[in-house]
DNA sequence: ACGTTACATTGTACATGTACGGACACGACT
DNA sequence: AGTCGTGTCCGTACATGTACAATGTAACGT
């Protein structure tokens, strides 16, 4: 029964790290955001501060699987929205998007805007997708819209096209709030629309690998 | 002599405060950028670590002196450039950016990546584009274009969409180096072109204050 | 049953950013 | 001249992330 065995202490650890996620939930909630210290989640849980070691690699890593519980319910507010026209479904995902990173501007930064140095351990690119279950929503409207003749090209290329702006613009709206940007929610949509716009009128072709002429 | 006695004391303070900057530096060359610590900076110029903060707020506020001084040499090389055409000009100044963020990923993410609890003491807006001299440049370019012609709409919110789009496409491509953008020259070049041509096919409204209808 | 091995848990220790308050120098004002 | 205020410089101290290694425990092979 050695499988059984090993498959039960990963239950365990498994456990012990949602409950570790749970609390630092709970923490943050309580404190705010710099209210989460290793020792005092440790604390909470009734371990030594190096034991939270043990379930996570730093306290990046927290606040990862922190973001990650963040995103998927971003993920599920998507899903939910109503879809009839397919461009109209692609500019709620753009939309929804955008309000999410402004309404969670530490979950978002700590997803896109902090350094790669380790990644969670999988294999690169899936695991972004991963972390970013509302990257695989936006291909398949991307792909809706190209199906329905609203768009041309590769989708994925187009995905990645809408997904640099919308970064962009959440990223700069989160940085620099003082910035002249007038209405953030007019601004987006602004983006938004001029993307679709935009990608209407021209056949995108797919990323290249190579260094490209023009 | 009150006043010359001042000026004395602020130039003295100034030129200290350079003399740690290029302190940083030489360290931050040496030794990478996370061998960059108060008390090693301290130490190279004779003094404890905690007179540091008689020059600086915190340690970002060094980050930012540090990057500042490369932001600097951006807009001379920007500026530098041949720029016969104004359309080829402006294309000049996003390849011109991105290739220094792509260059320089530690300056850029600390200007253009990191909270801004404090802003360096200025007045809001300015100070932004005092660190950020390349947006100067830009906006005289856009408008450049719109003058010959090429362009047609609101400067400031032309310039404003090209800023979003290569700040979008440069933290992308420095924060996830694995995703399949293809090669990064090309995918800057793509977005760049792609946001020259769809903005010369719209008139771009100003930016609005107040939240839209559509 | 017994030694071995793998792993979970932890105690200790260190480097770091920085808050706090003291010591001191120097110009300003009475 | 003497007092005071202001700003510089620094010693001490604390919270924090985390490296390292010791200790204990539980499964396994013999």
């Amino acid at each position: 029964m050695t499988l059984s065995v090993q498959k039960r202490r990963e239950r365990q650890k498994a456990e012990l790290r949602s409950e570790l996620v749970a609390a630092a939930h709970k923490l943050v909630q309580e404190e705010g955001y710099e209210g989460l210290t290793i020792r005092k989640l440790a604390k909470r849980v009734g371990y030594a501060p190096m034991s939270v070691y043990s379930y996570f690699a730093d306290k990046q890593d927290i606040l990862f699987a922190l973001a990650e519980d963040a995103f998927e319910t971003l993920a599920r507010r998507i899903e939910a929205h109503p879809a009839d026209d397919p461009v109209e479904a692609l500019k709620a995902v753009m939309t929804e998007y955008a309000a999410f990173g402004l309404g969670n501007p530490n979950e978002y930064r700590t997803v896109f805007m902090t350094e790669k140095t380790r990644l969670p351990e999988g294999r690169s690119y899936e695991d972004m997708e991963e972390g970013n279950p509302a990257m695989k929503v936006l291909i398949k409207r991307v792909e809706a819209c190209v199906a329905a003749g609203k768009l041309k090209g590769d989708p994925r290329a187009i995905a990645t096209m809408l997904w640099t702006v919308g970064h962009g613009t959440i990223s700069l709206l989160i940085t620099f709030p003082f910035y002249p940007f007038g209405d953030p929610e007019a601004y987006v949509k602004r983006m938004c629309n001029f993307m679709v716009a935009s990608l209407s009128a021209q056949d995108i072709p797919p990323l290249t690998e190579t260094p490209v002429d023009c």
